[in-house]
Order: structure tokens, then sequence, then C-alpha cells
RNA sequence: GCCCCGGUAGCAUAGUGGUAAUGCGUCGCUCUCGUAAAGCGAAGAUCGAGGGUUCAAAUCCCUUCCGGGGCUCCA
């Protein structure tokens, strides 16, 4: 007697299969073999050759699908690890787990080079045309020692496992859960990326691994469109921009720290003063602090037992000073000055200081990860109950300020960490506060367990770069360590002073240095006319149109425009290319006929071309795409 | 900090033991030109820094500084 399993498919349909039928026999039956990975049923992904024992929710992964992805990937890294041990025989693998984009393999006692990777490639194409099958075997604690004996990783990982299995791609063995895609011949296109060092279960005091990055397709047609975009996206990279467009540089004089060009003064200058409407606008007061303060105040704050490795110090009179990596120890030191009445609260103040953090060498990266960096930080003091509302306003701010340069971010909330401060009930209570606030304005957000600072909960806004790497640029994060390091007080209504304010840290662009650095990478250098530093250029056709020229530059220049001339000697192309260079938004080309007829051709960045455009009404349409910071 | 790669004129690169080359940019001259690179000429580099090997070092070795790609992803 044969039993049956009902499965339930993507598509509500549903289909009935023989108890121990496999994956694939499923998948043939179905007509859906075509480009099958692997199966989920339920929530166990399964490989296609694993007989089917239970009813449930059954999918064939493809991959299209995440989870097919990460099977093919996961499979992948077993090939790498196959070629390097035909290659490097003594090289230990230790795990090779998929990543959001591709795969990497970590080996102990392997050194290698970028220029050994075409060489580890022919050979994984050549395990790949072997058509190697991913032949699974579940092997008891005993044998999977015996296996792995030599290798102190696997053994330690054997170790942990009550079930351990292996995967068989012909002379390689792994040491593998599963599950994996069928044979090597799937992998139609593959590619070592990267080559990094690493350590054994990401701690440095353990061995140094080498990890070898790949990416690998179906197809050799999807790699090559993979290999496009991450071309473009180079191209996209600020720190090339930056230079091209003058807005930045580097210096060794200043590892990490940021020289600011005239343009990019320009693009400071613009959001700032877009920051500071806005901040009016919202209830903020400014504040200013010094960027070195005694010792002392870093003790009392906690700074100096808990952030101590990120700071600089610095010696004035005999006496230790440090260098602010924030500014809230400042700002409370100006809220200590006055009483607070609970009438005067919520207190909104808002600094942009320049916070001076020491990041270790290797982790700085352009703008966007950098040493001395301004935050447009701001401090509110407020009552427990107005929590809420203040939280929802910070939200609101933020999100009006993404919206205008059109990023999209994801919003994580971090609960408490193990090392937390302070009274459990108040940290539900915040949480609970900003869940609260978030689902009042139905944004979404992902939860971070235990992530949150050791002083409070905090919201996070992810802002996704050109390369796909997202970097945190405004936060919002509530502390109760503060007030109470600072013995911070209002007068309540019951005339005493016995009440804490509850204190609300956040900043909206981050860290100037990075929001730039994404915003450059975000608009490819294309940026918005509002914020750009070549707004427009007049390019003459002869040198005969000069005082045309020159005459129309000055009435935009008296308006307020970012203008200037182009009246070198070069042809009208070499102009118009310099321009499109220097990703100048409008370009204005003058000759005869604008001069004649007293008009102007106007060329945009992507190449249109209005002719016969009167200068009042160009102004007059730049004018309004400033004041409405059109993207 | 750790692993791999790199540092040559303002920028981008070539040069792997016999004292530096090319393009862009800059400056000068010619051309006055209609939408992504006109022509000719000139100036500009003790090859990141320090030390060593050698008759001879941009090149080989050591040290150091700086830059790039990574270092969260757990069979």
């Amino acid at each position: 007697m044969v039993d049956f399993i009902t499965l339930k498919l993507p598509d509500g349909s549903t289909h009935k299969a023989k108890k121990g039928e496999t994956a694939l026999d499923v998948a043939k039956v179905l007509g859906i073999e075509k480009g099958a990975l692997a199966a989920k049923l339920g929530e166990e992904v399964l490989d296609l050759s694993r007989p089917i024992e239970t009813s449930g929710d059954f999918q064939i992964l493809t991959f299209q699908d995440k989870l097919g992805k990460e099977v093919f990937w996961h499979s992948s890294a077993h090939v790498l690890a196959a070629a390097i041990k035909r290659l490097f025989p003594n090289a230990q693998p230790t795990i090779g787990p998929s990543i959001e984009e591709g795969f990497y393999y970590d080996f102990h006692n392997l050194q290698i080079s970028n220029d050994d990777f075409q060489k580890i490639e022919i050979e994984m194409k050549r395990v790949i045309k072997e058509g190697l099958k991913f032949e699974r075997e579940d092997i008891t604690q005993a044998k999977a020692k015996e296996l792995f004996k030599g290798n102190k990783f696997k053994l330690e990982m054997a170790e942990e496992l009550d079930k351990p299995s292996m995967y068989k791609t012909g002379s390689f063995i792994d040491l593998c859960c599963g599950p994996h895609i069928p044979h090597t011949k799937l992998i139609g296109a593959v590619a070592l990326t990267k080559l990094s060092g690493a350590y054994w279960r990401a701690d440095a005091e353990k061995e140094q691994l080498t990890r070898v990055y790949g990416i690998s397709f179906p197809t050799e047609e999807e790699l090559k469109t993979y290999k496009t975009r991450i071309e473009e996206a180079e191209r996209r990279d600020h720190r090339k921009l930056g230079q091209r467009l003058d807005i930045f540089s580097l210096h060794d004089e200043g590892p990490g720290f940021v020289f600011w060009h005239p343009n990019g003064m320009i693009i400071y200058n613009e959001l700032m003063d877009f920051w500071r409407q806005e901040h009016r606008k919202a209830g903020y007061q400014q504040v200013m602090t010094p960027i070195i303060l005694k010792k002392q105040l870093w003790l009392q704050s906690g700074h100096w037992d808990h952030y101590k490795e990120n700071m600089y110090f610095t010696q004035i009179d005999g006496e230790e000073y440090a260098v602010k990596p924030m500014n809230c120890p400042g700002g409370i030191l100006i809220y200590k000055t006055n009483k607070h009445s609970y009438r005067e609260l919520p207190i909104r103040m808002a600094e942009v200081g320049l916070d001076h953090r020491h990041e270790l060498g290797g982790v700085l990266h352009g703008l966007l990860r950098v040493r001395a960096f301004w935050q447009d930080d701001a401090h509110i003091y407020c009552l427990p109950e107005q929590m809420e509302d203040e939280i929802i306003g910070v939200v609101k701010l933020i999100d009006k300020f993404y919206k205008t340069f059109g990023f999209e971010y994801a919003v994580e909330l971090s609960t408490r960490p193990d090392n937390f401060m302070g009274k459990i009930e108040d940290w539900d209570r915040a949480e609970a506060t900003l869940k609260k606030a978030m689902d009042k304005i139905k944004m979404g957000f992902i939860i971070k367990e235990k992530d949150g600072a050791f002083y409070g909960p905090k919201l996070d806004f992810h802002i996704r770069d050109s390369l796909g790497r997202t970097w945190q640029c405004a936060t919002c994060q509530l502390d109760f360590q503060m007030p109470e390091k600072f013995d911070l007080r209002y007068m309540g209504e019951d005339g005493t002073e016995n009440h804490r304010p509850v204190m609300i840290h956040r900043v909206i662009y981050g860290s100037m240095e990075r929001f730039i650095g994404i915003l450059i990478e975000h608009f490819a250098g294309n940026l918005p006319l509002w914020v750009s530093p070549y707004q427009v250029r007049i390019l003459t056709v002869g040198e005969k149109f000069n005082d045309y020229a020159f005459a129309a530059n000055k009435k935009l220049f008296d308006e307020g425009i970012r203008t200037s001339v182009d009246d070198s000697a070069n042809t009208i192309s070499k102009k118009v290319r310099e321009a499109q260079m220097d990703k100048v938004n409008y370009m204005i080309i003058v000759g005869e006929k604008e001069a004649e007829s007293n008009t102007l051709a106007v060329r945009t960045r992507d190449g249109k071309t209005t002719y016969g455009m009167k200068p009042e009404e160009f102004l007059k349409q730049m004018k309004e795409e400033i004041e409405t910071r059109k993207l």
C-alpha cells in the first residue's frame, strides 16, 4: 500500500505525491524541473534528491528565489573549496557560506594573492565541467572526527554536532548540512571577487584565515550583467567624483580628516541652510559647545570608561583634556546652566558639532568613514509623557529630509543589550514607546534584538550606497543614563525638583561627511540644482560673443545663481564635454543666434537643448527649481 | 589592529637592475569653431619616506607612512 502526502503549491493548488518520492520527481510531474536547484517543504529546504515524507507547503526553488540563490551560492563555495584543495593540498577548509551577493570560503594555511584568482577560477570551471554530484550522507560523530582529523576547525565543528552530515563532490568531502544543488554543471558562470583576512569564529584572538570571495550564476550572461553593474557602481564612487568635481580631498598629513574645497562647502552650506530652516520650523534652538573639554567631564559622562579607545587626548597647562567624540556632555552643561520648569519642556537643543573619533586605520573610507566629522546633533529634554510625540516629531523630520533627496531607507529598532544600564522597566517602557510611535505613523521597521546602546534603545535609519552597502545616517536614541549621571532635573507641577527629564539624542544627516558622500553616489554626481556647485555654465561659440555671455552671466549671478563663463579657446564640443563631466546642471550656449535675438540655448545634463529661451524665463524656471528643491 | 594589493609630474598610467615614458590637465601660440576631446610648442617627477644590497636601484631586501579591497554573514 502506498501512502500519499499532500503538497500545497505556491499558486494555491495542491498536489498529491507518493510518500518517499523525491522533490525532483515531483518537479518533473509538475513540469517545473527546469532551473530547479532545491525544494522547500514547510520551513525546511531540501536537496532535490531527498525523499519527501510529510505533507506541507511545497515549493521548487530556482535561482530567482532568495533561498534558491543561497543554495546555489553555498554549493559554489564547495566548488571553490574543491578547487583550492586540488591546487593547494595543504589548505584547510573551514566554513563557506553564501552571503547577500555570492559566497566565500575561509581557509587556514592558504597563502595566495589576487594573481592566483585566474588559476583557481580555471580549476573551478574544471570541477564544474566534471558535472560532479553533491552527494549527501548522514554520519556519526565518530566518523566525522575520523574524516576530518588533521583539520582542527572541522573537528571543532564536528564536536558541536549531534547528527553530522557530509557532502561529497567528487573527491572533495565537506562537513555540511546542506542543502545543495544536484550537480556542479548547474553553475554556468563563476568568478572570484575579493580576497581578505578573517578570523576563525570572527575572533581576533583566534587563527587568521584567508577568505576568498566569489560570485556565480546559472549563465554567463547573468555574470556579465553583474559585472556591468559593479562597473557602473564604481563610476559613481564618491571618491572619484569628489576629485573630479573638486569637492574634497584627503591628505597624508591628516588621515581620515576631510579637506573641504569650495565646491564641497557649497554643498555643505546648502544642506545646512535647509537644515536650519526646517529645524526652526520644528521648534529647535541652536547651540555651540567647545571641541576640547577637561577629563573630568568625560569621566562623569562615562565616555572615559566606555569610549576611551576612540578618543583623542591632549594636555593643556599640565591638565588632561579630551577632544569630544560626541556633543552631548557639552550640551548638558548648557541645560544645567539654568533651572528648568516642566512648562519649558520639551527643550530641543540642536548643535552642529565637530566630533573626533579615532577609528582604526583599516576602516577609513573616503567620506563615508572618517575620523572627524560634523554631526547635525540635537538633544531633546522632555517629560516622560512627551516622549512619544517627540519621537514622532523626530521620525517625521527625518522622513521629510530623506524624501527631499529621494532616498530609500530602512529603519531598525535596537533593543536592550546584555550590558545595559538602568532599570529594566524603563527599558521596556522606552522600547514600547518607540514601537508605539512607529506604529502610530505607520512606518515599518526591523527589530534588532539586543543591539541598543548601553544607555538606551534606538531607531537607526540606514541608507544604501551605490555599491549596495548600507550606512547608518539618522538615528533617534533614548537615553536614561546621561540625565542620571549629570543629575538633570526640572521643577514639576508639584513644586519639587525631584524630576528627571528624558533625553533624546538624534541626528538627521548623521554626519555631514557621510551624508554628502552618499549624496554624491546616489545621484552619480548629478546633484539637484539647489545643492549643485555648478548650476549654470555659459559656453561661448566664439570670442565675438564674450560680451553677451558675460552680461548674461552677471544677470544670473546677481540673482544668486552659481554661474560661470567658459570663454576658453576650445571648440564648443569640448566645452560641452567638460561641462558634462563637471555635472553642470544647465549649459547655456551663446552664439550669433542668441546674441542677435537676446535669447539663450539651454542644454540640460541629459543632452536636451531648448533654443530661443528668454533670459527672464530661464531665470524664473531656475528659481522655481531651486525653491522647490526639485529632484 | 589583521590579510591581500598598491604609492612614479596636478590627475590617470607605462616602465622589474644601466639615472624616467605616455595621455589628460596647466602655460604660450595658431584656429573663432553650434552641443561629449581642434592643431603646434613649452614647463612640470630627486619615482611616498628612511635604511640596506650593488660598480649601478623607480625596479631587489628591511622598516615606516599613506591609500585601496575586505575582516557582521558560522557545518
